[in-house]
This record gives structure tokens, C-alpha cells and sequence, in this order.
DNA sequence: TTGTACGCGTTATCAA
DNA sequence: TTGATAACGCGTACAA
């Protein structure tokens, strides 16, 4: 029903359509008769430019959007995403931009970078790496990956994955545990953590190197790593699934706070308590890890300043900045009360 | 640098650009020879179609935009977003459409709406209401009002808030409580509360009917309105607010769970103990509601499958099902921790 | 089966 | 100060 177009108004206020685009554009090259004229029979009229026939020859749209390994209902369920969108959020805001969450169509990564009419995407923790990479480059669009193993050429924003994961493993073995379930993040390689890649693999490889400097292995009886969604209820779920194994672990080392607050509240519920009966450490510190009761032990990561950073790397580029920064930020063991020392 | 186009390929091929459109849209018009030539050009170049020029003629962009009324920084702060957008994506995921968060354009709502290339809008707690409606409707393309006044001829969906604010209210009062601040969400009509339109002014209307099957009203010294941004450290600072307060409040009541929790927080760092020293009530019962320590006493509302009947309601309208259905979502006092009984 | 030509709504170039 | 007219890249009647 948008019917009305700069014809209708050319038309009506008796110009042509070039003086009906100066109107708007360019009203200084027109008498201010006639801008006058034109504006109110677009006015009278409620026109509105379209869109889309705009950003047909400015080649821009005006968003940006964030490409996402998940569909969507998955993806927001994960307070992780929030967080971020808060520091992609203040740039979008002062640049004027709009942001648009770009998910897998029907499953396909390639379908979704194909279709989003956007000036530039944000890659969050990219999957099928290398093919999506070439779809990337294919569209011809700036792009800046964010937690992706670096690219030479392209814009990378990490935090220290690996670096956070040893501290808070070793913390937790510094406590004395020995017997200590991973709750992994489900991913396409499920099971097999030696096939993980980015993000994932980064946090692994600081657990495994934790537990090397005490000789001991994930393979081993009485540590191992179950993955599960990144959920609240992938949480509960690990939970109830490790609590019933033997040996039983006497401490869970979480991949996500939220899989971390899973378990703990999944634990309650069954009147385990913690950190008495067991131990949890969570990884992100977002901010209902400190909110909760006990207050959970957890590895910070500037999950806004790293929305934050990435998008104006982003923005930076549409602007033709040449430079391609990689950044790694710095991540934090932030000890608080879900992990008890045994010697004590 | 997305030169490559359906020219380029159409000369690779030694065809016409017709046929290359074909191959891609309808291959069986053409010849498997054919055909297959054009895709192997096209493979080779690294041709991707242009979404803009493509949605030029198809009319459709594929994604629709959820309209909020603040910058998406302080939109992505509350948890109740991330809830409702689990619903939307429930149908863009399977509708194979991708999202946009749409906020003011440097605060205007009606550069927002013009700008935005998408199929349809979703408009949440809709601000400027009278202004921003005729926008939309010049915009021409469906949308779905959330949290909004009723209008006659557009769909919107709702929750019972009066009901559910006057429940919350009537609990605490029930509870021997009697000095009481009403912790409110900032708009743009603060400290006006007798201007509140939408949801604002159901939830405020539900508390004041509570409070007058009492005989008391907001104005009274014992009851008073205080407004603070909605985001934990908005109720952080309100409670140290009212804390100051004389008569000191017995009892907080929330307009959202993110400020309750806020003010839990603040509490707790000083000592002051929920529910014993001070009561408080929430309102949309996030899933943090029920995870923290007390569990929050909150007025719940189906966020969820508010934000999965909205989008399906717009999907419906995209496929010009002429329907205009008005929806009001049940809400639900959700009694927990967070409230003493001051008459044992 | 394939190609020509036009439409989509705007902005940009150039001439009047 | 204005107005034809050509892009922009793709879809699609219609003709060949």
C-alpha cells in the first residue's frame, strides 16, 4: 500500500522527480518556493521514501548485523548475548545504525549471509569456519569476527579464553579437587573435544593445561566432560546426569555461567548443598553470577567492551579504515563462594 | 567490491542475464546444460545476489523489526527483552525470517520507521504513541502492536498488567504492610504517573485500585511513586532512595523484576535483610525471579509466548490474512520469599 | 529454450 | 533553478 512515490509528488506539486529528490537531499539547490511546494504535497500525501530503492544506489542500509552460530530462540536464551548486544548497542546508537540478528536460514550459514541487507556483519563465534569465511569474503561486505580463531587480513576481537580457563581449573584443583566434571558447551562436534575450534577449543586447551601441571588428563575416571547445551536447563540436565555418576565429582567446571547456574539451581532443588557437597565454577561473569546466593566463583570476560570494541572495528571499516586490529582481551578469576577447599 | 553480478556471469556463460536468473529461480526452464554451465560460472566468480536489488522486486526483505522505544544499549540491559525475543525467534526460525531491533534514530521513531528495511514491524511499549501511529501507517506494511493501548483496526497483544499489578499490591497489603514505595519505571512523563499510558498506567491503575479497596491512596505520605530507570542499577539507587525515606517503607513494590532484583542486591550489601527487614514484589517474573536467593514474590506474565503470538500474528499479516486480533495475556502473583507477613 | 526490454524507487550526471 | 535520463542489480512478461 506504499504506493506513494516521488512520481506522485512530482506530479502533484506539478516538478519534476529530480526536484522532489533535492527536496529532501539537496534543498539548498532548489528555490525555497518550491521546496516549500514539494514538501507539502508530500506531506498531504504521507510520503515516505522507500527504503530499500534507497539503499539501492547509496549502497548502504543503515544496520549492521550480528551473525549468529544459532537460531534465534536459542541464541536469546543465553543471557551471554545480551551483554554483548549492550556494547554493539552504544556504537549502533551514536552511529545511528540499527542492528539486525542475523541466525542460520533453514540451518544454512551460506543462505543467511547471502540474504541480510546489511553494510556489515559482526561474527559471533563463528562455526563451519572456512566455509563461511569464503561466503563472507564472497559478499564483499566488511565483516569482524569475534570470538574466531584469528584470520590473517580480517578484524578479530578475542578475549583470553585460554588464559581464564587454566586459572579457574587450577583454582579449583588448588582446592584440593581431584574428582571434577567439565560441563562443555554442546557444539556440531559433539563429543569430540579435540576437534573443537575457537572459542571452545581455547577454554578446553586452558583446562587440559591446568590439569597437565597436576599429571592428570581429561580421560582419566575421575575427570571428564559432559557437554550440554549452553541453557539454563542444559545446566540442570548436566547436573542431574554427573550427580549420578561414580566416582562423583566433587566439583564442576562450567564452560557458561549460565550452564554454572543451571546446575547450582538444579542442585538446590535436589537440597545439594554448595559449595559443601559440591563445587561449581562458571566461565563469563555475567551479571546474574553475582546476584545469585552463593555468589558464584566465575572467569570475567568484558563481554561489553567486547560487543563494544567489535563494532567499532566494524564501523571504522565502513568508513574504509584500512586497518586490520587484533585484539585480546584480557579475562579475570573473580573467586567468590561456589568452591570450597577440601583441606579445609 | 561486490562487483561480480548476473552480467558478468551471463558473459562467462555466453548467455543471457534471463538465463542466469533462471538458474538460480527457475532452473527447470532451462536446459541442464545450461544450467549447469551458469552455476559453474557463477561458482567460479563467486557470485552472491544482490538483497537489495533483489528485494527491489520481490518487495520483501526477509527480516521484520521489532520497534523499541529506547537506544538498544539500554533496551539489551533488560532481561525481559532477551525473554520476548526467545518467543519471536520461536516463529523467525521456523519462518525463515531474521530479526531487527529497530530503536529511535537519533531519537527520532519516525526516522527509525522510515529507515528500516523490513517486512513488518513488532512494536513494544510504543512511546509518542499518536505521532509514531501515523508513521506507521504511512509506512504501509503490517505491524502488531505489544504493550500498547488498544486501536481499533490493528492487532495488539497484551497482558492482564492491571490485574496483575493490583494482585501484587493487594498482597502486601494483605501482609500488614502499609508503608509502601512503588518502585516505577522512568518514562518520558516522569513524575507524572496520571499521564502513564500503556502498560505504565495499567500496572499503576492495578496498584491503585489495590491500595483503594484499602482507602489509601499514592499521595499519602506512607505510599509513595518513586521512578528509576528499568535496569538493576536503577533499583540499586531507588532502594537506597527510599531507604533514606521517612517513614521508611516496609515493603518495596516493583514495576519489574530487574529493578526488585536491583534493589535486593542494594539491600543486601547493606545489611538490610529480605523479606524480614523489607518486603519486596516484582513484576514479568524472569527466569532470574526464581533463581535468586530469596526467590522474588513477582507477578508473572507469559513474555515468551507473548512475543511468539505477536510474531505470529505478523507473519500472518505479511501472508494478508485480513484478521485483527486483540490478545490479553493472563498475568499470574507468583508468591515466593521476598514478602513478610508482618501480622505473625 | 533463450534473449530483449522494462519495471522497481531512488539518487546522480549533465544539460538546459 | 530545474528537468531528462542514466545508473543501481535483479526479476519477469513477452517475443523470438
Amino acid at each position: 500500500l506504499s504506493k506513494i512515490t516521488i512520481k506522485d509528488i512530482a506530479h502533484k506539486a506539478g516538478v519534476s522527480i529530480t526536484s522532489v529528490s533535492f527536496a529532501f537531499n539537496n534543498p539548498e539547490r532548489l528555490s525555497e518556493a518550491t521546496v516549500q511546494r514539494i514538501l507539502e504535497a508530500a506531506e498531504e500525501l504521507g510520503y515516505i521514501p522507500d527504503p530499500i530503492a534507497r539503499s539501492m544506489n547509496t549502497r548502504r542500509t543503515g544496520t549492521l548485523g550480528i551473525l549468529v552460530p544459532q537460531p534465534i530462540f536459542e541464541i536469546a536464551r543465553n543471557p551471554f548475548l545480551a551483554e554483548f548486544l549492550e556494547g554493539v548497542g552504544e556504537v549502533c546508537d551514536t552511529a545511528g545504525l540499527s542492528l539486525m540478528i542475523v541466525p542460520p536460514l533453514e540451518g544454512s550459514m551460506r543462505r543467511a549471509i547471502v540474504n541480510a541487507a546489511v553494510d556489515g556483519f559482526l561474527t559471533l563465534g563463528l562455526e563451519l569456519f572456512k566455509a563461511t569465511m569464503v561466503v563472507l569474503h564472497q559478499r564483499g561486505i566488511p565483516f569482524v569476527m569475534v570470538d574466531s580463531d584469528p584470520v590473517e587480513g580480517i578484524p578479530v576481537v578475542n578475549v583470553d579464553d585460554e588464559g581464564g580457563a587454566r586459572a579457574a581449573m587450577n583454582y579449583v584443583l588448588q582446592c584440593g579437587h581431584r574428582d571434577i566434571a567439565i560441563l562443555g558447551i554442546r557444539s556440531d562436534k559433539a563429543g569430540h573435544y579435540q576437534e573443537y575450534t575457537g572459542t571452545l577449543k581455547r577454554r578446553v586447551n586452558g583446562y587440559l593445561a591446568a590439569l597437565a601441571d597436576y599429571d592428570l588428563t581429561v580421560d582419566d575416571l575421575h575427570i571428564r566432560l559432559v557437554e550440554c547445551p549452553s541453557t539454563l536447563k542444559g545446566g540442570q540436565q548436566a547436573f542431574h546426569q554427573v550427580w549420578k555418576d561414580s566416582p562423583r565429582p566433587t566439583a564442576l567446571v562450567a564452560m557458561s555461567d549460565i550452564i554454572a547456574i543451571g546446575a547450582i539451581d538444579a542442585a538446590r532443588r535436589s537440597h545439594v548443598q554448595i559449595p559443601r557437597d559440591l563445587s561449581i565454577v562458571g566461565f563469563d561473569d555475567i551479571p546474574m553470577a553475582s546476584l545469585i546466593t552463593p555468589r558464584l566463583t566465575t572467569v570475567a570476560q568484558p563481554l561489553r567492551r567486547k560487543g563494544k570494541l567489535a563494532a567499532q572495528i566494524l564501523v571504522k571499516r565502513l568508513e574504509n579504515d584500512p586497518s586490520v586490529p587484533h585484539h585480546m582481551l584480557p579475562t579475570e578469576l573473580m573467586v567468590r563462594e561456589t568452591v570450597a577447599n577440601l583441606g579445609q
